[in-house]
RNA sequence: GCCCUGAUAGUUUAGUGGUAAAACAAACCCUUGGUAAGGGUUAGACUGUGAGUUCGAUUCUCACUCAGGGCUCCA
């Protein structure tokens, strides 16, 4: 089916919900109620009304006994009075129909059958035939139009699909997702905990946890290192004055934990590294043959975020950036973000990231008081950012008002399990912080100037990427990221010298080994450790003590036969410099 | 922060207005087993925290804390 029916399908089932809902709680009213990307939602105002999904049988029996009485839908062209009159006990619906008035757009209601509603076209022809495989999802709070300011709606989540098998498909593929959940994986595979004593949205990365962070952190150092960069180390936090003359103070306070005071100075802890690293740039001359300087640091950084945002790994109050900083003179620009897409892009193949896409992230004029105000620069900056994103053959899509305060971005987006989209990398052009902050560089013609800025994260944020990562393959990571690379098996504790001479000689070649010692059988033990998604097991037995082998066994269920402990090795040094 | 939902051994869950049951994990014993769960024993929970209703609360009510689905915001 193609995406506009399927659209049309959705949107109709949308109305079909507000018929329901409307039937079993008098004085309900339904808003908006769009097609989405995997089913529909419809916002009410339910009045003194309340919803919970314990309610979505009855809800979804109402629909059922509704859909037979639907017909095609009618249209009709109404003036703003007519639709004022037609609509006058939702004020909903007034609100947009004067709306759409104001905007010179036609005014139509819809009936499929005793339902009339203020709505454009885009909908199915025989409703009481297609709509018949729906279900609800969830129920949410929703602000009218999207304002904080607005009174919050009720929010219903659906879905519906053409054929019972599709919508059984979409509902098996949720059930699939909740499993690679990283919350779920996370407990299991002991990576990260959440501590309540600890505190809400700081999370505590196990033993387990923090090799894979490690793994990433590594590959990122060298990474950095061989495109010329330099690491620096700063603290966490840092005096409030610093944030005032860099604007965050104005623009950022609110994720910004509250100063504290120390010897009477105020201090905050860091939002960010920006300042740290600016101020090792100006602690002594530049020189434009100094240029470009590339400062990074993974900085651990401190961020109020709203309760209700917080989620597991990917949104959290205490999160590792890794930050790096270019400081460069204008025309050294180009150049600069090319390094830096090309490092991104090494890090997706890295990571088996294939589902990204790239966001162009402007500045909204309209929104003066989010960005530094001078339209000039930034119109000059966003020209640039679109330039350099052709010039690289990035696909991308131009996001208005997702800018920092201080310039452009190039924004990297990932999607997780459910389809969720995640920022992950991104280049960030500053024109203005080198000028506001007086940092300088003596140019060629022996004047003083300032230096521009890139800012880039390569990841974005280490937690995020570990949540990502856990999802995306499952929690069974590549051989390389991966915390335990290898589990030997004995067959039975009589085996044990051989066992440990085994883990001694992989442990020589810096592999990530664990040796199972469990009073248990192998059955149980094979059973364990795929279950821990340990890439490589190695058994030992009778057989293998006498050969001096090992024989290999890998998670996915996979008998390599036996090899000799040189053989297994270099196999694993393909692997690893293969990132697979 | 707002709307909705939830919180019972380490984990996953059961259950009741009269202080809790199971499986897995753990410890110990038996077993020394060859490619996804060998058997037994023991220990382990003041039912998230604090109040209220009640003769009595894990169960009902409220507040708080934390978690989850969204909204807003965002790496």
């Amino acid at each position: 089916m193609e995406s506009k029916n399927l659209d049309s399908l959705r949107h109709s089932c949308a109305h079909l919900l507000a018929h329901a809902v409307k039937q079993l709680y008098p004085g309900a009213l339904n808003a908006i109620g769009p097609a989405i990307e995997n089913g529909f939602y419809q916002d009410f105002d339910m009045g003194k009304w309340n919803i919970s999904e314990g309610d979505f049988p009855k809800i979804e029996a109402k629909m059922r006994e509704i859909l037979p009485t639907w017909q095609k839908f009618t249209f009709n062209e109404v003036t703003l009075s007519e639709a004022e009159k037609l609509f006058k006990d939702n004020k909903y619906k007034v609100e947009m129909a004067t709306e759409f008035a104001k905007q010179g757009k036609k005014l139509q209601t819809n009936d499929p059958g005793d339902f009339l509603d203020l709505c454009k076209m885009g909908h199915v022809d025989n409703p009481s035939k297609e709509l018949q495989h729906f279900k609800l999802l969830s129920v949410a709070g929703a602000y009218w139009r999207g304002s904080e300011k607005n009174k919050m709606l009720t929010r219903i989540y659906g879905t519906v699909f053409p054929s019972k098998e599709e919508l059984e498909n979409h509902l098996k593929m949720l059930e699939e997702a909740k499993k690679r959940d990283h919350r779920k994986l996370g407990k299991e595979l002991d990576l990260f905990v959440i501590s309540e004593n600890i505190g809400k949205g700081l999370p505590l990365l196990t033993p387990k946890g923090t090799l894979i962070k490690k793994q990433i952190l590594d590959f990122e150092y060298e990474l950095e290192r061989r495109a010329g960069f330099q690491h620096v180390s700063t603290p966490h936090i840092a005096r409030s004055e610093m944030y005032k003359k860099t604007g965050h103070w104005q623009h950022y306070k609110d994720v910004m934990y509250a100063p504290f005071g120390i010897d009477g100075e105020e201090y905050v802890l860091k939002p960010m590294n920006c300042p740290h690293h600016y101020m090792i740039y100006t602690s002594k001359p530049r020189s434009y043959k100094d240029l470009p300087i590339r400062l990074t640091e993974p900085g651990t950084c401190y961020r109020f975020e709203k309760t209700g945002e917080l989620a597991g790994l990917l949104r959290v109050r205490a999160l590792t950036i890794d930050d790096s900083h270019i400081l460069m003179s204008e025309d050294q620009i180009e150049k600069e973000f090319k390094l830096c897409i090309e490092l991104v892009k090494k890090m997706f193949v890295a990571f088996h990231l294939k589902d990204f896409y790239v966001r162009l992230s402007l500045a909204d004029p309209s929104n003066a008081v989010k960005y530094i105000a001078d339209n000039d620069t930034w119109k000059k900056a966003g020209e640039k950012l679109e330039k350099i994103v052709k010039d690289n053959h990035l696909e991308y899509k131009i996001a208005k008002g997702e800018a920092s305060f201080y310039g452009p971005k190039i924004d990297f987006i990932v999607r997780d399990s459910l389809g969720r989209e995640w920022q992950m990398s991104t280049l960030q052009l500053d024109l203005f912080m080198g000028k506001r902050l007086n940092l300088t560089y003596i140019d060629e013609d022996g004047k003083e100037k300032h230096p521009v800025i890139l800012h880039r994260g390569l990841t974005g944020s280490i937690e995020r990427t570990l949540a990502i990562l856990i999802e995306h393959f499952a929690g069974a990571f590549p051989l390389w990221l991966t915390p335990v690379q290898i589990s030997i098996l004995p067959v039975s504790d009589k085996f044990q010298d051989y066992s440990l001479k085994v883990k001694e000689q992989l442990e020589d070649v810096n592999v990530r080994v664990q040796l199972n010692n469990d009073n248990k059988t192998l059955g149980a033990k094979i059973r364990e450790t795929t279950l821990q998604k340990i890439p490589y097991m190695v058994i030992i037995g009778e057989k293998e003590v006498k050969s001096e082998k090992i024989a290999l066994r890998t998670r996915e269920g996979k008998d390599l036969g036996t090899v000799t402990i040189s053989e297994f090795v270099s196999k694993l040094k393909a692997q690893i410099e293969n990132f697979s």
